[in-house]
This record gives structure tokens, C-alpha cells and sequence, in this order.
DNA sequence: GTGAAAGCGCTAACAT
DNA sequence: ATGTTAGCGCTTTCAC
């Protein structure tokens, strides 16, 4: 089995090995006859270009890298197979490495992507990132990068997120529209943009349509796991008289709080209305089946990939483009547990 | 910013670039004098090898291939999370991609990364796959391949799995010991190899405490997603009279079955205790918080790399070594859906 | 339309 | 202990 070489090809053919690559390779200057003769033993000898001699020619790698707080979560995973779907389309490969939402380990990461040369790098930030260096020197030392999900308004480059600002305005305008009238939140602390955002928006549906903001009915929680929503759902519990809707800035928080509520015989959807975010598989098996917010990370991946494909290429040909950032739209899901 | 090469350390210290190569390799015959001189100037101009000269010479490429069913599943991603952890411990990076489950897929799969001149794969067999011309293929070609958690009895290579007959029989102990009488199985059918062991296990356990297999309380599903298990739930509920116990093959099934027995208002565990398999995340937020058997993902792929990494060693060396199964032990988790 | 030759940056056998 | 040299297999400029 010894490897098929484009000198290989050539030898056989009597021809130069150049001429064999350019055959391979679609170059203009290459006769139809000797072309179809190339192409044909190559196809004949299962002719495999080594790549590691195209990468060392071409200084491209043809992979690139994808930074997720975590692997094992159900929205972040949704984004790894978007990326690598798509990038497998163009040829390329993709290695993932998480960073456990911690800024070191995001710093680690990045060398180490960057030390298999990488041709360009997909990063969703760390939850504790708050200085950017290691992110504004890679970009300026010419790393294609697009920021996915978690960005900075400090880092100028391209990104693809999502409004968290509007879907939680729409979730909550969603609770209003089927008529309840007092509107909890459950939250974690405002910290995370995300959150932030959540927050912003649900205060925003508020306001749009006549209603207080009350900060009794703000339950921020100390992190946003089932636990914490259902703490703050047993809250509510004791406030279901007035409270009619709840709207949780993740599908988890919503859970707990469905816990929460079933456990004190509080009806949902009759007294209290839940909404999420997110749209994890969980928010289909719950019961009542969960209504939240479908952020769609397979879409967010896919397009994350072709935006930074499109700056490999720019790089390539030494084009500047301006940075753009792609808002992908989310929707709210209706189910039943909002009536 | 012109690169650093070895060139360029070797002109600048004027000496020969093989002698700094080795200087930089820990090779022994280079003075300590010259080698602390190498390495404090590497260090200093920042000095990083040009992997892509340096797969080329020796024709490797620090990357390992990732065939896993489906990316987005609890399970499976504590697998990638597992070996991407302890690859890049090794220095190695691991590109994944997913079979969906279909034999063409991962035929495709698997030639893509060939294409990509990785070190090794890691594979875990589609459900339709029944063929394994492809495999062998691949293993007599010399390329270092494992395969965890599905494997197939006839291909000779190193595998990492669990023990489902043994896991599925424990998890029936567990009824067994708390004082289940009647206990019922739900199961997708008898196709894949992991439902076929787990109903072994199932019925061993039965027998080996002299309980009568009883085809009647034996439920089998469409599938084993969450609506097959509340459909075999709901038929569990007619009989609950007699029925005490139910072990369920997928804890998705189990929290079908919950749900059914919970509008039925059947008391999980007082009437009825349920023990699903996998300990998926979502088992821990069920009410009441779901039994199950452990199938510890993230242990399967450390060790499934690093049976690989064993193998890629033995392959540069020239050493064979006889094929070789590891079973990673699970266990039973205990929760409030069984006392 | 074809071929010769240079060279990407590294490693390793061999010579000194 | 150090240096010389020969590639790894490919792409691409330049000459013909």
C-alpha cells in the first residue's frame, strides 16, 4: 500500500508533477486531454492530496476552533453541531475546547488553539471575561475571530447573537396578550449581560403596556439553576392571590418554579401562568409542557460558521470589512403552561 | 512580525538548526551550555514549532477523530467533554462529528477524517450499522480505532463500554431489595444491543431471586423516547394494583412513566417505585427525583482516549498487542422515585 | 501547454 | 557535541 504522491501520478504519466497539480487543482493552463488523463488515474489509484504537505504549502489548516463555556448543555450543544455542520460543507474541520465559563481557562484555550494554527476562532465568552487583551491581540494579530452568544461591546469584531432585550419583551408581551395582569420575573443576579438583558425586557413589555414595574415581584435568585427557581417559585406561592404570570429567564428557573407552584397545588396554567427561555429539550417533557423562548443555537452556529468563513476569505484576499454584528431572531413558543 | 523560525535562532546564535531542533527536543547530545542558550532565546522571541512542517515530517497530526451519535444528548456529550479534557492533556485536539445514528453518515464520517490525516478514531456504532466492512477497512490500514460505548462483537479492536446486562440487573436488584414484588419493564424493541442486555439483565435479576418472568408486565415501546415511555406508563396504571415496581431502559422513559402515574395519581414511591438508566441531568429535577443507573459518560471517553492513545503509541512502535475490552463499572443511584 | 525549480519549516540519519 | 544534508508532498513562479 504504498501512498499514491502526485509524483507517483506523474511518473506514470510521463508528465511533470506540476503539471499533475495544476490538473488537480483546475488551473486554466492545462490541456482538456492531459487533464482527463490525470484526473482519471488519480480517480483510478484513489489518489489522496496529503494534507499535511497543502497545509505546510498553503499555511492553512483548514480547522478551526470553538470555544463553549460548556460541552454539556443543551443550548452550547446545539451550537457545536451547528458549527460543525456546516463547516464540514466548506472542508473544514472543527476542534472544540471549553472554558468553563472561566477566564483562565478561555486564555488556555485560545493558545492552545492558536498553537495548532487554527485558521480562525468561534468564542463565546467566559461569564467572568472582563479584560479582553488576549481577545484584541489575536484579532489584531490577524486570527480571524467571531464572538457567538456571550460578546463585549469592548471588542470590535464581527458576532452573531441574539436580542435578549426584545425575546424576553416578547415573552412577557406574551404573558399579557393571554391576560394576566401581575407579571413576576425569576432571575439570577445581574451580572451576566444576558440576565441583564432578560431583565431589561420584561420591564420594557411592562411599561409598553401601562403596567407598574413592582420590585416586589422581582425575585432574583443566586444563580439561575432549578434550585433557585424553585425557591423563588415557593415565593410566589405565597403571593399566588395576586400573581397571575411568571416569567423566568431560563427554562431551568421555570422548572423549579413549576415545581414549586404543583407542590402548593397552585395550577398552571389556571392561577399561574410560566413562561421560560430558551427552549431546552427539558421545557417539552415538563408538565404542564413548558411555554418559553426558542433560542435557536443550531442557527446561531450555523451562522456564527459563515460569518467567519467569510472573514477567512476576506483574510485571504486582504479585504477590510467593517465589523457586523448578526442579530438571529427568536420566537415564543406557546405551550401549556401558558393560557 | 516576521516568524520565528529555527532558522532564525540558529543564525542568530550561529549555530546549525538541527542543532537548535534538538536543543528544543530534549535530545541528548547537545551540550547543556548550548541547550540552556537555545531555549532562552526560543523563550524569548516566543518561539512556537510550525506544526504544519512539523506533521509533515513526521506525518502526524496531534488530532484525533470523534464519530458520536448525536452531538445534542446529555450522554454523548459528557462523552466529547471527557475526551476532549484528556486529549488535550496529551497535546492532542479532537474533532468531532456525528453519525445521526445512520450507517452512510458515519461511512461518510469516517472518510472525511481519514481525508483529515487524523492520528486515531474513537467510534461508537450507528443503530442501522450492521455492516462493518468500513471498520475493518480502516483498522487494516493501520489506523488506530476504538470503539466505546456501541460496539459490535465482530470487529477485533480495542473497545470501552459499560456492562448493560449487569447494570440493568443491578437496577432491578435495587426494586428487588426495597420490596418490589411485581416489577414491570419498559423498553423500546429488542433491535439494539443496549435494550437487548438490559432486558437480559432484567430478567436475571428476576430469576436469580426466584421471581417468575412475567411477559405481561414486559412493556415494549415504539422507541424510547419520552411519549413510549407514558404510553407504557399509562398502561402500567391499569394494573397498578399488582405492579410495585418498574425499571425503565431510558431514564427518558422513566419520566414518561412518572408522568402518566402522576395523572393517574398513582404515588411514586409509595404505590409504585421507578428506576430509569443513565442518570441524564434532566433525572435530578423530576418529581420526585428519579433512581437510576449511572452510565458514566464522561469516564468513557477519558478512557476510551486514553485506550487510544495507548494504541497510537504501540502503532509508532511497531508493537502489537492483543485486542482489549474495558468495562467501565456503573452504579445505581438511589433517589426519591424508589424506597 | 508544460516543466524545472524553489521552498514552506521541520526532523533525523549520517558524517564530522 | 555539532553540522550537513536530504527529504516530507505539495503549490506556484517563471522560463520555455
Amino acid at each position: 500500500m504504498s501512498k499514491v504522491t502526485l509524483i507517483k501520478i506523474s511518473k506514470i504519466l510521463g508528465i511533470s508533477k506540476s503539471t499533475v497539480s495544476k490538473a488537480l487543482n483546475n488551473y486554466a493552463d492545462v490541456s482538456p486531454v492531459t487533464k482527463k488523463m490525470v484526473l482519471n488515474l488519480a480517480e483510478e489509484l484513489n489518489y489522496k492530496p496529503n494534507i499535511f504537505a497543502q497545509n505546510l504549502r498553503t499555511q492553512e489548516s483548514k480547522i478551526i476552533g470553538l470555544i463553549i463555556p460548556e460541552i454539556v448543555h443543551y443550548f452550547f450543544s446545539t451550537i457545536i453541531q451547528g458549527v460543525t455542520e456546516v463547516a464540514k460543507t466548506y472542508g473544514y474541520s472543527v476542534i472544540v475546547l471549553q472554558s468553563n465559563d472561566n477566564y483562565k481557562s478561555e486564555v488556555e484555550q485560545l493558545a492552545f488553539m492558536l498553537d495548532k494554527n487554527v485558521d480562525g476562532i468561534l468564542l463565546s465568552l467566559a461569564d467572568d471575561t472582563i479584560h479582553f487583551k488576549h481577545v484584541k491581540d489575536i484579532i489584531n494579530q490577524g486570527v480571524p475571530l467571531v464572538l457567538y452568544d456571550r460578546t463585549s461591546k469592548l471588542i470590535d469584531c464581527n458576532k452573531v447573537v441574539i436580542d435578549d432585550v426584545k425575546a424576553a419583551q416578547m415573552a412577557t408581551q406574551h404573558l399579557i396578550d393571554i391576560g394576566c395582569k401581575k407579571i413576576a420575573i425569576i432571575r439570577n443576579q445581574l451580572i451576566s449581560q444576558g440576565t441583564i438583558d432578560r431583565h431589561k425586557g420584561y420591564k420594557k413589555a411592562l411599561l409598553e403596556n401601562g403596567m407598574q414595574y413592582d420590585k416586589s415581584l422581582d425575585f432574583e435568585g443566586l444563580d439561575f439553576s432549578f434550585n433557585a427557581g424553585k425557591i423563588a417559585g415557593n415565593k410566589i406561592c405565597e403571593r399566588h392571590e395576586e400573581i397571575d404570570g411568571v416569567f423566568a429567564v431560563t427554562d431551568l428557573m421555570a422548572i423549579g418554579a413549576l415545581e414549586a407552584l404543583k407542590e402548593c397545588n397552585i395550577a398552571v396554567p389556571d392561577q399561574v401562568s410560566v413562561i421560560g427561555f430558551s427552549n431546552w429539550f427539558l421545557s417539552q417533557i415538563t408538565s404542564p409542557h413548558l411555554s418559553t423562548v426558542d433560542q435557536p443555537g443550531y442557527e446561531i452556529g450555523k451562522t456564527a460558521f459563515n460569518v467567519l468563513y467569510q472573514e477567512i476569505q476576506n483574510n485571504k484576499n486582504n479585504i477590510k470589512q467593517a465589523a457586523r454584528t448578526v442579530v438571529i431572531p427568536t420566537t415564543v413558543i406557546s405551550r401549556a403552561s401558558t393560557k
